[in-house]
Order: structure tokens, then C-alpha cells, then sequence
DNA sequence: TAATTATATAGAATCGTTTCAATAAAATGA
DNA sequence: TCATTTTATTGAAACGATTCTATATAATTA
């Protein structure tokens, strides 16, 4: 008895699939896998071992294969809230694109928290995930995270963030060309007199917003009254922002400054204004048009459902995967890579929320 | 030079560290995984190495390592639509239960799709989880998935759904109870035409939530018209459930049989229902109130926001994981564990939808 | 003092793959 | 016919940890 009987109670081992096909496990490797190798074996041989594995059951364990190829095919995947409307359908894209490659995602939720975050940072790099997609929303914390990433040297992108990183990728929606099209759509409705709740002057998506609608307001000396204009704060809890937005739109109202359509910054300020307007009597669409950013899902359910600019958050996330895949691909193939920095064009989603100014 | 010095390329091993602090592989993993065998070691060897250790930036190898101990402290996570609200309040529980326990999940959506769900289901046994948790909802794909996963004897819980299976653990919400509560609630505020939208009949839940309705009306000698009871279809997809509750509510409306409540299955039903009854002219709460069941994200910042029945879904999240570990923990101890079935209590939450019946 | 036990460390085996290097037979070319 | 190439297969060496077993000294007990 030359070969140890295989023990009852273990896993069946590629020696279990050697010895049943009378074969060594090398030959059994090769085949199994495909590798270069097999094209020299024949047809036959190929035939009993692909018998016996399927007879024995045989499934390779991960954990030395990993060890050996130093690959384990999870990326892992980086959120601040998974509550987030914004966040899902980003998730649903990444999942998606995951699926097609093969690979599958790691998920962590830094419950927008800077210690959780770090701490999960770091579980991802000792589990060795390939890549890392981090979906940026609301308040990402600040730039010396990019230090422990940039060290690692592992593929990463931000979503919904730009980066002036140059090893670290990045997926954003075109904000400027978003705020310029939702602004012309009510212009277009012939609205002149208009509101705008901006987002917090820290984020970058809100600045690139408010510089599209200057642009527009610019190309069409169309004039912005800056007493309809206000800022959320730079805040640390998104939830917050809710409130902010209700109470913003109360004062933009209270100031009896007329005005007929109010543009927000993201479609959560958007919903909120609008429940403050029809709290305050003011019936959307008929007496002001809104308009929002992002088209997260709820948008399309509310009454009126909220005219917006839609992000493509599926085409982002898999956008996204694609540009880490590239980056594991490049790595797997000791090739050098350079991060890629996309914008993906964003579209106005009329709705009944916005409406033809009322003649007066 | 007897041991060859380190190759610049790779990674820092243990037997790095070994080198650098003049201890052996042995020593230095008995010491940096605290062993049993680390009460021996005087505390300056043990600082030497640690500091060696630190000063190399030495990182364990987890595929080593999970070869050794065959565990990888990773949990499938399987859902049927992320895009689903219902899913990502569970999915907060599971990722905050996990992460407790220095877990993490793989994420994977099956799309609704029994084949995505076999492929990945194969994905994640092939990657050795240690447990698997599924998020049941609106379909789920029927019971032979079961043979797959009884046979491979992992540690599995489903929630949303109750099993008859032994092996399988299942964490639900007391369906029966809450939708007893919100009849109830609706009941206290002196409703008592009472118009139904029920889930479809293929619906372990809505059958439980059925019954519940049924045992309040049998306690307090209720009538239920049967012309106001309507069915969802048991659809293949959850959207479009969306649509058809839209047109029950219509089709209700248009017997001119006179309602001043009406009972949702879930809040997404109720939600459309709401718009079906706005819709058509009929003031909510006004005229007709409303009640949902699950208390998704949406449903508070619906205007008139939606009463409900509130899952405690994070708290469902968090049972399952605390299912499934104590699974996994009496397998690392070779232990026999059995399936527990959990069932949560669910609580009215009050808001706009609802309101005392009109004076008539 | 001798026998025993506790302390401190290391060598080698193991986990289950993949792959390098070796070998032998068969097919080809000159 | 002999040298070379192609085909077919294998033993052994990685991959990087943990742990079993062995060993040597120091401390304790009889």
C-alpha cells in the first residue's frame, strides 16, 4: 500500500483525483487547468481525470491555490452608508461588472466614520483583496487616507470623486455639464426667477455644480439674485443635510422674494425642499418647478415625482471595476499602469416636478 | 551567509522577521499569534520579535494562514435585488453584526434570477465561507436550492422566510402579530370599511399576514367585505408588483364600494396604492387612510408620510449573523449545532397616512 | 544528589496547490 | 542510422504560515 489511503472525513485532495485516475497530480493539474501543458496530453488521459474529479467530487481548495498565485479574485468595495438611496444603484453596476470577470466584492460600510473606516481599510488589505472601489458621497474624509493606499499599491478608484491623485483612479459624473442641462431645461420652461439650495462648498461636486450654472447663467446673461441662493453646511452627518434643506427652503420662502422654480443640489435636498414648499402651501408644480440632482430611486415614486438630473450609477460603478480590472490585469502581468481619471456624461430626466412657467 | 538575504521584491515573511530578530519561524509565530506555547517566552524575546516585525512592516499572509487553519472569516451574503429598499436596512444589520466579529461579507445579488443564484452559490462554496446568509424576498426561488446547500454543510440562515428544514436557520419578522397590530391600529381610529391589497398567496409572509387580519376580525367580530380584498399576483418580478398595485387600488376604486382605510402588504404596495388614490382625487388621510407594513427608508419622507409596521430589519440582520456564528464557532470546535428558527416582533409606527376616521 | 518538571527554543512536517526540471518514449529530420 | 525535436508524464520544490516533536537548560522536588 504504497499510497496512503484517503482518510473518511477530509476533503478530496488533487492526490485523491491522482490516485483514482492513476495518474500523478501534476498531470492532474495541468489538466484540470487547462494550463499551457495540456495540449500535449491526450485526449484519453484528459477524459479519466476529468472522470475521476468528477467522480470524487473534487473541488480545488481556494487557499492554496491563492497561496500559490498570490491572486484570490475579490476586489474589496468601500462605502459610507449603504443606506443611501445614492449608494445602491452604484452597487448594483460594481456587482454587475464583478459578476462578467469572475470576481466578487468584499463589502464594507464605513458608516461615514473615519476610525471604522481605517480599520476596515486595513482588514481589506490583510485579506489581500485585488483592488479597491471606494463610492465617495456626502463627506469623505479627508487626503491622508490616500497615504496608506497609495503605499499599498494595490488598484483603486473613487466613485463619485475627483482626485488629483496620480496613482489613484477615479469615476465622476459630469456635475458642470449636469448643472448647465438642468438649469437650461428651466430656462427652457421659461423660468427666470430661480432659487438654488448649493450643496456644501467643501465638496467638489458642488462647486463644479454651481460653476456649470454660472457658466449657463453667463452664456444666456441670465441673472442670478444672490438672495435666492444658499449653501448646506459643511456637515459631518449626511442626515442631517435632510433638515438643513427643509429649514433653507423655509427661509428662501420666507424672505418673500418671489421666485418660480428652486434647483437643488442633489435630489435628498431636492425631496426635502419640496416637502417644505407643499408644507408651506406652495403647490409643486403649479406655483414652482424643482428640480434635483443624482435620480435616486425615490425620485421617481414621490408626488410629484422629481424632475432631475440623472447620474448613470450603474454605468459608474462598472465603469469603476473596469478601471481596477485593468489595473489587476496590468499587475498580474508585472506591466505598469496609469491611473485613469473618467467622467461620464449625465442626462435630464423631465418629470412632473418642473412645469412651463404660469403666464403672469 | 547561511540564509539567503531577503529578495527586494517580495513581501517581508516570517521567516524575515525570524532573520531580523534572531529567533526562529517558530518562536516568532508562537509570539506574534500569542499562542498557547507564548506563556514560555520571556517578555525581551518577545518585544525583539515585535519590534522586528514592526520594523520589517510584516503582514501575515492570509492565504498561508487560511490554508493551515481551513478558515477564512468570511461569510456569504446572498440577496435577490439590492435595488430592493428592504434589502439594505438588513444588509446595515448583517455588515455591523459582522463586523463585531472581525467577519467580512461577500456580497452577492442574485438579480431574481434562480441561475444567478446557482452560479453564484457555486462561487461562494468554491471560496470556502464560513456561513452563508440569504436575504428572502418577494420571490425566492424555490426549495430544491436546498439540496445544494444541506449537502455542503455550511452554516445557513434565511431571512424574510420562514423553513421547514432542520438544517437550515431561518430569522422572520412575526407577520401574523403585525398586521393584527395594524388592523388594530387602523380599528382604534374607528375604521371599519376596510379595503386589502394582500401579497401574493404564494407568500409564506402574506399568508401569515392574512391570518393575522383574519384573527383581529374574528376577535372583534370585524366584517371584512370580500369585495374589497384584492391579491397581488404571484409574479416572477418584484417591479413589477409596482404596477399591479397601482391598478388594484384603481380597480377598487372604481366598484364605488365606499372604503375609509386601506391595508397595504408592504409599504411599497401601500406606497403605489397612494398614488393610485391621489391619483384618482382621493384625499390620504383625509378621505382614506393608509397603512403599510416593513417601514422602508421611503416611507417616512413620503408626503403624506406612510404609517406602518416596522421590520426591525437591522436588528433581523444581526440575529442572522448571530445565528450563523454560533454555527460557525460549534463547527471550528467539531461540535454539533442544530438550526434555530427566529422570529422578531414588529411595532405600528404611526405617521400622516393615517388618521381617525371622518365624522358621518 | 538524582529524578522530575517547567521553561525556552528550533527543526521538520504539514496544509493542497502549481510549476520547474527531469526523463523517457515517440516522431521527425538530415 | 543518428541526432534532434515533439509528446507525455512525473518527482520534487516552492508558496508562507502553524504545529508537532525534539532538545537543552534551568528550576524544582524527592
Amino acid at each position: 500500500m504504497p499510497y496512503p489511503k484517503r482518510r473518511p472525513g477530509s476533503t478530496t485532495t488533487i492526490r485523491d483525483v491522482a490516485e483514482e485516475s492513476g495518474f500523478s497530480a501534476t498531470t492532474v493539474s495541468i489538466v484540470l487547468n487547462n494550463a499551457p501543458l495540456a495540449r500535449y496530453i491526450p485526449a484519453p488521459t484528459k477524459t479519466r481525470i476529468q472522470d475521476a474529479a468528477k467522480k470524487l467530487g473534487y473541488r480545488p481548495n481556494i487557499f492554496a491555490k491563492s497561496l500559490r498565485s498570490k491572486r484570490n479574485h475579490t476586489v474589496g468595495v468601500m462605502v459610507f452608508d449603504i443606506t443611501d438611496p445614492y449608494c445602491t444603484l452604484i452597487l448594483r453596476g460594481i456587482e454587475n461588472a464583478l459578476y462578467q470577470a469572475s470576481f466578487l466584492p468584499m463589502l464594507t460600510d464605513a458608516h461615514n466614520d473615519r476610525n471604522r473606516f481605517e480599520r476596515y481599510l486595513e482588514m481589506l488589505l490583510e485579506r489581500r483583496v485585488e483592488g479597491l472601489i471606494i463610492i465617495a458621497n456626502w463627506v469623505l474624509i479627508d487626503i491622508n487616507l490616500l497615504a496608506d493606499l497609495e503605499k499599498s499599491g494595490i488598484p483603486t478608484v473613487i466613485i463619485g470623486r475627483e482626485l488629483e491623485s496620480k496613482s489613484i483612479s477615479s469615476v465622476t459624473v459630469d456635475d458642470e455639464g449636469g448643472a448647465y442641462a438642468a438649469l437650461a431645461h428651466l430656462y427652457g420652461l421659461g423660468h427666470r426667477k430661480i432659487a438654488f439650495v448649493c450643496g456644501p462648498k467643501g465638496l467638489m461636486s458642488s462647486r463644479k455644480r454651481w460653476k456649470g450654472i454660472q457658466r449657463f447663467a453667463h452664456d444666456t446673461k441670465l441673472e442670478l439674485d444672490p438672495k435666492l441662493i444658499r449653501d448646506l453646511p459643511d456637515r459631518l452627518s449626511p442626515h442631517l443635510g435632510a433638515e438643513d434643506a427643509y429649514q433653507m427652503t423655509e427661509e428662501l420662502l420666507q424672505q418673500k422674494r418671489p421666485f418660480t422654480a428652486l434647483m437643488a443640489y442633489d435630489d435628498m435636498t431636492a425631496l426635502n425642499a419640496m416637502r417644505a414648499l407643499t408644507t408651506a402651501g406652495v403647490k409643486v408644480p403649479a406655483q414652482c418647478s424643482v428640480i434635483g440632482f443624482d435620480d435616486i430611486a425615490t425620485s421617481a415614486l414621490f408626488v410629484p415625482s422629481l424632475t432631475t438630473v440623472r447620474q448613470p450609477m450603474e454605468a459608474m460603478g462598472a465603469a469603476g471595476v473596469n478601471v481596477i480590472l485593468e489595473g489587476i490585469n496590468a499587475r498580474a502581468e508585472n506591466k505598469q499602469f496609469a491611473a485613469a481619471q473618467r467622467k461620464l456624461p449625465s442626462e435630464v430626466v423631465p418629470r412632473e416636478s418642473t412645469r412651463q412657467v404660469p403666464q403672469s
